[in-house]
DNA sequence: TATATAAATGCAATTTAGTTGCATTTATAT
DNA sequence: ATATAAATGCAACTAAATTGCATTTATATA
């Protein structure tokens, strides 16, 4: 368990109020190296109703806290912003990476997504890499 | 509207049988430019069951007749593989394009993803690369 | 061309993910 | 210490997708 002291200082940088929900969510988020979904949450807190774990998701997106995941559909998952990130301009060029095997989906904090080529005309806003594989410790 | 025959080759040629429904799904797809969801199928075909519609989908799925397209959540889409996939092996190295001003999503049949990197001990599958802005019909 | 059969369809019901409204509780600025 | 804006819990709801089953249909083959 990480120092819930610092917790509260992530939370407080984000202005979002400190509360036992978001502290803990916060550190579940820290001390997993994978990304994470609501129905995660839901097992890991049962003591929290479904809704709130759903709205300290959207909380933390919105302050740049997490940021979404896309993916082939299914559940949404969510990974920790590491790069500095304001709720309107969230910067986001590392790689997702997802096991076929053990299912996880991983932020590769040090793979920076390559630039994208798009036609005459369109203008790029955001750009996303979702690889799929098999991780290392199920090779 | 394309070639009726045109349709049932494409189906047998994908061990599909050939039925009204999937025809005019088909023809639908080969129609537009873009990547359809479920709801546009409902849209079009009010005759035809949703479930109908699912299982229509899901077939073209597993046959490689089209492929999902990953996103940050919300609908599914799904768009014509242009390449010869066969069902365990989809081959997309096309990016995919979102606007964030119609919504429509594109396969940007020509422009190739790169190359990704990821962590040693790590083996790719497959390569996804969604680029979210603005087309050039909306520019 | 007729027919057996495996597959596709339609309908109802269910599951799962996510959202909304509202009353109550709580964090925090003063 | 307290006012108040925000967070929580609960119930109800919406939307997306799935499952089971009876009926219909495509197609291989006799």
């Amino acid at each position: 368990m990480e120092n819930e002291e610092y917790m509260k200082n992530v939370l407080k940088l984000h202005k979002l109020r400190v509360t036992d929900c978001r502290s803990n969510v916060l550190g579940f988020f820290m001390n997993n190296k994978t990304a994470l979904s609501q129905g995660d949450l839901e097992g890991q807190f049962p003591q929290y109703d479904r809704v709130t774990l759903y709205r300290t998701l959207n909380s933390f997106l919105d302050s740049g806290i997490l940021h979404k995941i896309p993916n082939s559909q299914g559940v949404a998952t969510y990974g920790l912003c590491h790069e500095t990130c304001s709720p309107d301009h969230h910067k986001h060029n590392h790689i997702h990476f997802k096991c076929n095997e053990c299912g996880q989906i991983q932020c590769l904090d040090d793979k920076i997504v390559p630039v994208a080529s798009v036609p005459e005309g369109y203008r790029i806003e955001a750009v996303n890499m979702i690889v799929d594989g098999v991780c290392a410790n199920c090779a």
